[in-house]
DNA sequence: AGTAAATTACTGACCAGTCAGTTAGTAACG
DNA sequence: CGTTACTAACTGACTGGTCAGTAATTTACT
């Protein structure tokens, strides 16, 4: 037989573990190439698999997208709602922790380049995007309102319109996660994170009229 | 403008004006479906020419991309640009301009769809990506940074982090026009523009601490 | 006629998805 | 323990379609 190097060929049968594999190798590829620009051979290449092996567990490259959601940002989610749950604090902590809480466990991680993916991608792929809207952004738009009524019924926070807010106070964290996933790249100065964060919470707070604004960091 | 094409042969030899023509038709089309997703059979027919026509006047479709942004969105700017020249109210009053006039002039029109245009792209288009922040995106960020710094100066607004907060500030406007280019498309529930603005503006002026006198520190 | 403007037909690269064939693992038997 | 028989995981060459960019040709205006 051809025999090529036979040292260093694993070629392992990992049936449980693949799913998994796959969809962290698509994870980093979507974020750092986007979506259509990702080759099914390079997300089974860096898995350390053929692409044949790819389709026996994703029926096809929009499946595999669905996938990534599912396994990366859907768990990040439910922590949220964990928390929310039974959160000792006051609501400007309670709010901090939620939105700081995106940063660090979404926006400032690998995750992050998954709003940019999800905002480039809706159009072509709109039951990714109706999957997307009701498992992430439905259910955290959700946290944050509660929050904020938290917030509004103990007298911390002043009248607000609460499900337009929502969205107002998540801009800023999307904003700084699209431009890293982006203009940050080719774009000399990057934005300061920290800066970016403190500067924004800070505005948010008066905006809302907070009475009470402590310094102590929640998380 | 242009007469509709009996059917025969318009096949008129028009120079001067297809530029234009072929760079509307492009930002129509790259906003609807995308840059990736157009192909540029369409923009040609859109502007009623022939693909090959299309190469009589871009070397490429990256020059014809960077073309839509030159003709599109930089004269936008520099209509801004001359509105701080000579603006005549009080420094919440030329905010609320430069904001409200972005929405009305760029996020509520076609060319709201460039933002998300070039937050998918920046990455893969990186000479593209470097223009638009130079020609664009500095030169807003400097319009934000005017108008703030002058209602600091007047003890209107309060002291704050004056480079940080122009991303701040415009980042509630660009995700507006984010969202109505895609989850809109296929998510119900539209977000309502006039309440989402009034919303955010309020929250913005009581986050800078606005006051029509300038007074003694609000906290 | 001469030439600028535009069209049409073509090329070559690319890539999602398929499938006939290969190999790793395992069980049954001696 | 070794051999054989079997199965499921895996492979990679191939297909069919798409599309940016080019070249040959035709049309319209002076």
């Amino acid at each position: 037989m051809t025999s090529p190097a036979v040292h260093s060929r694993p070629r392992r049968r990992r049936k449980e573990a693949r799913p998994q594999e796959l969809t962290a190798a698509a994870l980093s590829l979507f974020v750092e190439k986007g979506f259509a620009a990702t080759r099914l051979d390079e997300v089974a290449a860096r898995a350390g698999v053929s692409k044949g092996t790819l389709y026996l567990y994703f029926d096809s490259k929009e499946a595999l997208f669905k996938a990534v959601i599912a396994e990366g940002v859907v768990p990040v989610i439910e922590q949220g709602e964990a928390l929310l749950e039974d959160f000792p604090g006051d609501p400007v902590a309670l709010l901090r922790a939620i939105l700081f809480g995106w940063w660090e466990r979404i926006g400032n991680t690998e995750l992050g380049g998954v709003p940019k993916l999800m905002f480039s991608e809706a159009r072509n792929f709109p039951e990714v995007a109706a999957y997307y809207h009701e498992a992430v952004i439905h259910r955290g738009q959700r946290l944050i309102r509660l929050a904020i009524n938290r917030g509004i019924d103990q007298g911390v926070f002043r009248q607000v319109d609460v499900d337009t807010i929502c969205n107002v106070l998540i801009s800023p964290l999307l904003h700084l996660a699209l431009w890293r996933h982006s203009f940050a790249s080719c774009c000399a100065r990057d934005m300061d994170a920290a800066r970016y964060l403190e500067c924004y919470f800070d505005m948010v707070m008066n905006g809302l009229g907070a009475t009470s604004v402590p310094s102590g960091d929640p998380l």
